[in-house]
RNA sequence: GGGCGAUUAGCUCAGCGGUAGAGCGCCUGCCUUACAAGCAGGAUGUCCCUGGUUCGAACCCUGGAUCGCCCA
């Protein structure tokens, strides 16, 4: 492709040529569809953002944390998209060798729950269907809807590496994920065993200690009474009274339980209860850990289905009874109660107690119930067996790199967390019974049990069958038999790999994983460090000896106007589709870095659901608009400046005042923006840039430069050469500005981009060096100063406000003081202030030559050493002119009042530094010359 | 029970030792040839309470209140 030059007429949205020249370039308002939708083409087609290994310069990598491959973009996407995309974008524009990787994740129970539903739908069960065929369903499900997410999180102008998309179930990933259990098992750390583990009825699975959900509950604590075996009714009792909140386990229990220490039952321990419906005998045990004071200070024992009563069984060598089925129903150790669903076993079991006249009484109360995440229902604690890792020895490592400080958390407190989490971390539980997953890699030998898989079957652990197989034979022997373990393992298990297996690993010889890793930057929410961070930096300390990020910058949740997590299933989410449809992704992306100001808070989004409109996200919209027409105000005005002949500015004679002021703010403003990205600081650098663009350089600097642009028909050689430097400094602005706020806003700065400096498609702003810091052009004396021009002429335009005269009318203006460089500065603005003040003439004279005019009528006000007047006659509104003053005056002399208490205090000017004292004494005498400036006017007036 | 965060204008939030800021909303004027998705001007606060440190506290420290989250 040669250099075309940029074509704008090929754009939907815009308008083709008309007569009028200078409305021939963009249209009015900006409309982001067309604009939106075209860059990613470009970006795409142009490969801008899939980096080559071999180019050089600073490597940057992130990976995305890939989101659920049949999902839909919610608002928590969009805005982890927004920040990282801002982060990633930045460091591109600093001309690093940038990857950035996006992907999606397979999620095992809830792909697998949506399948089973399906089915259910046709009647057929999945064993029926068969495990192959199920899979073939799974897949095929995949690809139809599974693009979906990716396809929404182009729309977000998300700038990722799409040729290197991954998923975690593709081949090279699933390489990675037996590799992974293969060493970790080599080295001890994965181990399967009878265990109670938190089980999912819902899902017919087993699911981590981290998908549990505690929710408080309004529940019960039902008391009944348990018949001692040998019926002694010494001190009365022949019944030891337990609580409980789960009766239905009753039919599993082992032992009742009683504090050692307990006066009240001492006498008991060691007897025998003879156990409701079941008949068993059952012990009375003394356990330091039973709390006296919960319900009677007696608890019943069932470890099969209670963490706690599991291990006092341990520590008493008690048996397990299971009286459960997967699906949660009473099994055959439930006797009469055998078939009813565990909530309908328990009414049953109430009221068959309360039959036999064993039950005492029930009572409300609130207490946790572990809920399982996907299920949504209660969580049962079960007595299975399971695969799992081997937690400490992996925390422990990953606790010795964050003793080097890595990763660095950002903000910092998330490091206690973290770290918090690790100490004392539990084993991790990786076995799920479902289909749709990474098959364990580990094949029973089965010929040695019978050709049964029981708790007692050896097995290996292997890449393949076949490997498995040769390993099976060298210790079991030739004709052994095998088969493979049934279930999968956690999503989260491959997840745990991504930042490598995505590059390469295991193969150490990728040029991807050589270039881009370790990688520089996590960003993810603080929900998901357990799960995720800490898994990641444990596989990744394990496998790769490494941290696999630098950084993790912890990001806040999004939270609906009434401040409620939004969540699918509460049905508060935002589609950040329809507010991208209806305002652009630019804006709801700035609209969402713009509110995280305090890095790591959740941030609220507002929203009319039935209008489609967010008060915030409009706002943002309004920014862009903005930017638009800044830009087109530009192409109005650049003339034959164009971009190749405009970088030759220096701070040389040519330059006015409002030039060389904008210039400072905007080196300033870059300095501050570059910091800002670097660290994180990412609504702050979006604030920054809003102020400067709209205040300093739309509200000022163009309304100050419009005169000079604007020269006659027969314009002088020292006009025309103005016009062109100031043409040259507003492109300069405008395309700094466009630069700095690309990674917030891509679509809109690459087209105003493009549209200014006519570049090609092959020239992408996306690709383009940040700006260089001009540090010389900044001047902090000159920026004062403006603030005074600035102030001046808000005082005159207040002045004509309350006076009420029509903006219409032109007044002639006169300054009046006694600061030189007050008056120096007005001095060298006159044009500026006559076309911003709308006067007719403006003069700047000192007191003394003040007095010696002539004495005329005048409306006045005064502004700390600055009065100003407009001497004109009638039709103005002297009362309201008035109350302004005496208003003033007011401010004034509480001002004066509290200025004067601070310094009269001795111990002020001893103990405060000199420079605050000295500001404060300067402060005093202004504002004691504005009230006596003002009373005089006052008096004038009245 | 342990920990973390929040509490500032009507709303959403910045500010984190030198007497309070923004956006939205509100009030008053304006279709001023970049922008009405806009322009100009304006009003609005016991900075949760309580002690303390300090010449000086929204900001630091004690204690407490309320809301939210995490872990047991």
């Amino acid at each position: 492709m040669g250099k075309i030059p940029f074509d704008f007429s090929a754009q939907k949205g815009h308008e083709e040529s008309t007569s009028d020249e200078t409305s021939r370039v963009l249209s009015n308002p900006y409309n982001p569809a067309s604009t939106e939708s075209r860059w990613q083409v470009i970006w795409e087609r142009n490969k801008a953002f899939h980096p080559d290994p071999e180019v050089g310069g600073e490597s940057f990598s992130v990976v995305i944390p890939p989101p659920n491959v049949t999902g839909t973009l919610h608002m928590g996407h969009a805005f982890n998209t927004a920040l990282i995309d801002a982060i990633v974008r930045f460091h591109r524009l600093l001309g690093k060798n940038v990857l950035c990787l996006p992907g999606t994740d397979h999620a095992s129970i809830a792909v697998q729950t949506i399948l089973e539903k399906q089915l259910q739908g046709e009647g057929i069960t999945p064993e029926e269907l068969g495990r192959q065929s199920f899979l073939d369903r799974a897949w095929a499900w995949k690809s139809q809807s599974g693009g979906k997410i990716v396809e929404q999180l182009r729309r977000m102008g998300y700038s990722v590496d799409w040729q290197r998309e991954r998923f975690t179930l593709d081949d090279g990933l699933s390489a990675a994920v037996s590799e992974a259990f293969v060493r970790l098992h080599e080295e001890g750390l994965i181990y399967r065993g009878e265990y109670l583990v938190n089980w999912c009825p819902a899902s017919e699975s087993a699911v981590s200690d981290l998908e549990v959900e505690m929710r408080e509950v309004e529940g019960h604590l039902w008391h009944f009474r348990y018949p001692l075996v040998d019926g002694s009714t010494e001190e009365g009792i022949a019944y030891l009274e337990v609580a409980t909140t789960r009766p239905e386990t009753m039919l599993g229990d082992v032992a009742v339980a009683v504090n050692p220490s307990d006066k009240r039952y001492q006498h008991l321990v060691g007897k025998k209860i003879k156990l409701p419906f079941v008949g068993r005998h059952i012990p009375v045990i003394a356990d330091s850990h039973v709390q006296k004071d919960f319900g009677t200070g007696c608890v019943k024992v069932t470890p099969a289905h209670d963490p706690n009563d599991f291990a006092i069984g341990k520590r008493h060598d008690l048996p397990q009874i299971t009286v459960m089925r997967k699906n949660g129903s009473m099994n055959e150790h439930a006797g009469q109660f055998e078939g009813l669903d565990r909530f309908e076993a328990r009414k049953a079991i109430v009221k068959a107690l309360d039959e036999e006249g064993l039950f005492v009484k029930v009572e409300p109360y609130k207490h946790s119930v572990p809920y399982s995440d996907r299920g949504k229902v209660p969580v049962e604690p079960l007595l299975s067996t399971q695969w799992f890792v081997r937690a400490e020895p992996l925390a422990a490592k990953t606790r010795d790199f964050l003793e080097k400080g890595q990763p660095r958390f950002i903000p910092e407190r998330w490091k206690k967390v973290y770290s918090d989490w690790l100490t004392d971390i539990r084993d991790w539980c990786i076995s799920r019974q479902l289909w749709w997953g990474h098959r364990i890699p580990a094949w029973f030998v089965i010929s040695e049990t019978s050709n049964q898989v029981t708790n007692q079957t050896p097995y290996v652990v292997a890449h393949s069958k076949e490997e498995a197989l040769v390993k099976a034979r060298k210790k079991y022997g030739e004709l052994v038999e095998i088969q493979q373990e049934q279930d999968v393992l956690d999503t989260w298990f491959s997840s745990g790999l991504w930042p490598f297996s995505t590059l390469g690993w295991p193969d150490n010889d990728q040029q991807d994983f050589n270039r881009w890793y370790p990688t520089s930057t996590l960003v993810t929410g603080f929900d998901i460090i357990f799960f995720w961070v800490a898994r990641m930096t444990m596989m990744a300390g394990f496998l790769t000896k490494k941290i696999p990020f630098a950084d993790v910058y912890i990001h806040g949740l999004v939270r609906d106007e009434q401040n409620r997590k939004m969540s699918k299933s509460a049905g508060n989410g935002i589609d950040p589709l329809l507010l991208i449809d209806n305002y652009g992704a630019d804006a709801l992306r700035f609209a969402l870095v713009r509110e995280v100001a305090g890095a790591g808070q959740d941030i609220r989004l507002d929203y009319d659901r039935k209008k489609n409109t967010s008060a915030t996200v409009e706002a943002s919209r309004n920014f862009a608009n903005k930017l638009w027409n800044a830009t087109r105000f530009a192409l109005m005005n650049l003339g034959d400046v164009t971009f190749e002949n405009s970088d030759e500015i220096t701070i040389d004679c040519h330059l006015q005042l409002s030039d060389k002021w904008i210039l400072s703010r905007l080196a300033r403003v870059n300095r501050e923006t570059q910091d800002r990205y670097s660290n994180y600081a990412l609504g702050e650098a979006a604030k920054g840039l809003y102020e400067f663009a709209w205040n300093d350089f739309c509200d000022w600097y163009i309304e100050l430069i419009k005169k000079r642009l604007q020269v006659g028909d027969s314009p002088s050689p020292s006009e025309l050469l103005d016009q062109r430097m100031v043409r040259k400094v507003l492109l300069k602005v405008l395309t700094d500005l466009l630069v700095m706020l690309h990674p917030l806003m891509p679509h809109l700065t690459e087209e105003l981009w493009h549209a200014l400096t006519s570049c090609s498609e092959d020239t992408l702003l996306a690709l383009e060096a940040w700006p260089l810091i001009k540090t010389e052009a900044v001047d902090q004396s000159l920026e004062n100063s403006f603030s005074d021009l600035i102030e001046a002429i808000r005082v005159v335009r207040n002045l004509r406000a309350v006076a009420g005269l029509k903006p219409s009318q032109e007044v002639p203006v006169r300054f009046v003081t006694n600061r030189s460089p007050l008056a120096s500065i007005l001095n060298e603005s006159l044009p500026e202030i006559t076309f911003l003040t709308k006067a007719t003439t403006v003069d700047v004279l000192d007191a003394d030559a003040a007095a010696a005019q002539p004495s005329e009528k005048a409306l006045a006000a005064v502004s700390g050493e600055l009065q100003v007047l407009l001497p004109i006659d009638g039709l103005v509104d002297l009362e309201a002119l008035g109350s302004r003053l005496e208003k003033d005056l007011i401010k004034a002399q509480k001002e004066i009042d509290g200025l004067s208490a601070r310094l009269s205090n001795p111990n002020f000017a001893k103990n405060a530094p000199p420079n605050i004292v000295a500001e404060c004494r300067k402060k005093l005498a202004e504002a004691e010359v504005q009230a006596q400036l003002t009373r005089k006017r006052l008096c004038d007036i009245s």
